[in-house]
DNA sequence: CTCTATGCAAAGGTTTTGCACTACC
DNA sequence: GGTAGTGCAAAACCTTTGCATAGAG
């Protein structure tokens, strides 16, 4: 699905919802899409805005994120810092989504494959819990601090 | 492994660590211990020692969950309310240890099997990833709110 | 006895809120 | 035009830090 796609299917869920479409909350959303493989914070976003010339409140993007975590067309994620950051959630990336963090240099990249299908059915028969979404997270190294961490093993000590 | 001898485990690596073992600290991993399921958060922490009478400062209570994150025998873990919590991560519960949220009442629960073991295999050959841990979070409906929402289903509407 | 740990209070950073003003529907 | 949304600043919240004091090794 194409960005211009999302963004009014995204704008007809909160006209549907009752909120109205300000002009705001129309940048926040494009904000959010052309970067949503990036899981922006609220303040990120908010300088984003800076740079393309708007200025208004980060109360407003904060306001604004509310609203779309309620309606669940964005998750909360919290990593390890503390600052909240959000993801989209359309419906062909639901479910195809994780995050694989190098806990050297702390790069995060995602990955569209779910991998959990088998593990949901047994949760939910097991545990008799009905899924709805997941969070999976790998902690580690990723491939260049593997390959740094085997130079280094070799020219110290 | 027995409450005692975990405790006398996770003083040794302090003392080992060069960190002195003051009676608060000594208390703060009691309660670690105690609570070992249930993911408190510093505060959550702080008022346990309240109750058993024990009065220090927050602060310090912040201080010593740094250093045994530090050490590693502690995970910080954020969960969607922007609070940090930790659990406790002794060698016979890492990698045996996942959540559920029920996202209606907000209940969660701990299992205590190893579900990745297949899917962290793949991660590593297909994304160059060295794996060293992993957090999963199913979010759904428990039992009791499964329950409860087929009743309300019926009554209402 | 030394150096680390503590307690308190103040500062820091993120998020929320109150209120007057604006603008969408 | 009425109501919901905005901006600003202040408050609230969790966490960290500075500094004088206390206590472990």
């Amino acid at each position: 699905m194409d960005t211009n796609d999302e963004m009014i299917k995204i704008q007809n869920c909160m006209h549907d919802a009752g909120f109205k479409l300000t002009f705001q909350r129309q940048a926040i959303v494009k904000v959010l899409l052309d970067h949503h493989q990036e899981h922006l914070s609220a303040e990120e976003i908010y300088i984003e805005l800076l740079k393309q010339s708007f200025s208004f409140g980060l109360a407003t993007v904060y306001r604004t994120l509310d609203i779309l975590t309620e309606m669940n067309l964005l998750t909360r994620v919290s990593f390890e810092d503390g600052i909240a950051r959000y993801d989209l959630r359309t419906e062909d990336r639901r479910h195809f989504h994780h995050h694989l963090i190098c806990t050297q240099c702390g790069k995060t990249v995602e990955i569209h494959q779910d991998l959990l299908i088998d593990v949901e059915k047994l949760v939910a028969h097991q545990y008799h819990f009905e899924v709805s979404d997941h969070r999976l997270t790998f902690l580690g190294l990723c491939a260049d601090c593997q390959r740094k961490k085997a130079l280094g093993d070799v020219s110290h000590r």
